[in-house]
DNA sequence: GACGTAGGTCCTATGGAGGCC
DNA sequence: TGGCCTCCATAGGACCTACGT
């Protein structure tokens, strides 16, 4: 009933657990083939796997923490996961997850004031509650990828930043690549003849260097006016909001039609935003992508909801946790920013211009 | 640098393992306040934390075991994830996931063959690996709530069935109250004075005991019908659907409209059946909810999306992983279903009859 | 040389026996 | 004789160096 042991499995097998251990565990030694077929034998019957508790006291615990702001309950944090643990198994390591409930907009400022070496207390318990169980390393997500300071406890061990950039130096951190994924749905339009009546919706070219603008905005925004650029091309408007969710996307789109301008393309800076212009043009009585052609970015389960479903530029979520564990059991990992492409999702909002 | 353990602080404090042991765990001993006070001081200078992986070897892990088929891929999954983990932090236990990667859909029939004993090998990989962490229990997820049969490698340690019911007989399981919600929705019908013109999309009354049909969706039917049936309603039209996504929801409700039946309440299985009805009836000019109102289930992001925003009992995911983990800690905790309510989100899609 | 094992180590928890003033 | 504390032993499971025969 009870789990067996080494020592179960060396005693079935007529042997020392030492030998025990020996052949399990691959090591070289001069066991002979026969015995090692013994252990096997026994542990193949006893249905014998170690106790990684145990193990841990003196080698690595085969365990990756992962820790995020808010991550759980935004759709999209699943996928990462997803992917992360789906690498982690390829090396029999497993996912221990937490989060802190800190608010990820207030950059947790962790007061330097410490007497002594270590000042615990400041430090988030739910890391410290990670860092109790030995992981071999931390990875640190965050929903919206904004600069955060890994807390000093968590430095610790290895640690990889995931959707998330490091305000600090020598960091290693994993991001999608928000300006070539820019250049992409920018020059999808350049590809399929927009030149005219193109308008960007979410944020101003202007306001990318707000304080609360995260650097991912503006390097997608830098991305599409590069290739605007390149083309002589400028938006008919640039439609700057706040919140980007649907409501903000109907009512930028229905302003400008109320205003009667020449719409051919929108660009909208996520799908939740697409969403509301889908809206206000079914309301207009505009089709897309006959009227006027939507692309977008993200590629929330919502894109492929609409009707007709929408080209979007995917955030790689599912990759970004793959390639975060990845860096997280590598040593030589570069401590650096990389970047993961993100695919265009060519669906039906779009049409090319005659 | 390296974490500091109990004898650094037992050194620091002047005294022995054994005194800082039996201080730091509150154990009833003769020790000297005084010495109490030396102890507690040591170990919160050194930020002293107890090596979880040392003492599972003689107590409790602090651990819990998530599994699920393929749970972090939807975005409702991450929600038990989040509650489980609110209410494991209460208690500092931490929460170890994993999924196995077997399709839902086929009752994975174990072989009940095994010579000797115990059987490895057709257990699957991932549950392993967890128990080999000794989490105090195991939290057994799905996605869409169906049978499941909890591997035999798992019951070593208390399981609680999510959002899945079990096909054995005494197994402590969490699901959310799908006949009660029924009885909601219909309610709501019922209450605001609809009698005629209301059609169910999603699944028939005949169909319900489909072998394809999820217990889930029988009893949220069961609920709908014991409502009209006690008030003499009968629906307009049933129409089944295969698969519950917006395409699906669009083609039924087209298909009403162009028979010109005379719509007054939409009462849609899930939301994304609900989302695509709002696409027909838009298209046909009809609005929501002066001429037809919808009414929904699941309270999928989506709801708060359209416009105007859907009425649905929601799937109280956080409530239920919450609840799981308070059942897997309570050694009392009753084998059987226990169910947790689906509250109505009233919102603009409903509108009285005259 | 061919084959294998004893015993210390990682860190914590705990009961019982004894020491010191 | 207390009052206060420590050492020892043991346990938990696996790993590994250094020794046997």
């Amino acid at each position: 009933m009870a789990r067996p042991t080494l020592s179960d499995v060396a005693r079935r097998a007529g042997l020392s657990p030492t030998a025990a251990s020996l052949i399990l565990n691959d090591r070289p030694s001069r066991l002979s083939e026969d015995a090692a077929e013994r252990v096997r034998k026994a542990a193949r019957e006893l249905g014998y796997r170690p106790n990684m508790a145990a193990r841990s006291l003196r080698t690595k615990s085969q365990t990756i923490g992962f820790v995020s702001d808010f991550i759980t309950l935004a759709g999209f944090g699943g996928q990462m996961i997803h992917g992360a643990m789906q690498e982690a198994r390829k090396t029999e390591h497993v996912l221990l997850i937490t989060e802190t409930e800190q608010d990820p907009l207030v950059p947790h400022a962790i007061a330097e004031t410490g007497v002594e070496g270590s000042e615990p207390g400041d430090e988030s318990a739910a890391i410290n509650a990670l860092l109790d169980r030995l992981p071999e390393g931390i990875i640190y997500a965050t929903v919206r990828s904004q600069p955060v300071t890994v807390p000093k406890a968590a430095r610790s061990v290895p640690v990889v930043l995931l959707n998330a950039s490091s305000s600090a130096e020598a960091e290693c951190s994993v991001l999608p690549d928000e300006y070539a994924g820019g250049r992409s749905i920018a020059g999808l339009l350049i590809d399929n003849n927009f030149s005219s009546g193109i308008v960007v919706i979410g944020s101003s070219q202007t306001a990318i260097h707000d304080p609360g603008s995260t650097p991912a905005v503006s390097r997608r925004l830098d991305g599409i006016f590069s290739v605007f650029d390149e083309h002589g091309i400028t938006p008919l408007a640039q439609i700057d909001c706040p919140i980007w969710d649907a409501q903000a996307g109907y009512t930028a789109v229905k302003t400008l039609i109320d205003a009667r301008e020449p719409l051919n393309a929108l660009l909208c800076l996520n799908d939740r935003l697409a969403f509301g212009a889908y809206q206000a043009l079914t309301e207009a009585g505009l089709r897309v992508p006959d009227d006027v052609s939507v692309v977008s970015f993200d590629d929330d389960p919502l894109a492929s909801y609409l009707r007709p479903q929408l080209t979007t530029a995917a955030l790689p979520f599912r990759e970004m946790g793959e390639l975060a564990v990845r860096l997280l059991l590598d040593q030589n990992a570069e401590k650096k920013e990389h970047l993961v492409p993100m695919p265009v999702q060519l669906r039906g909002s779009l049409r090319s211009q005659a």
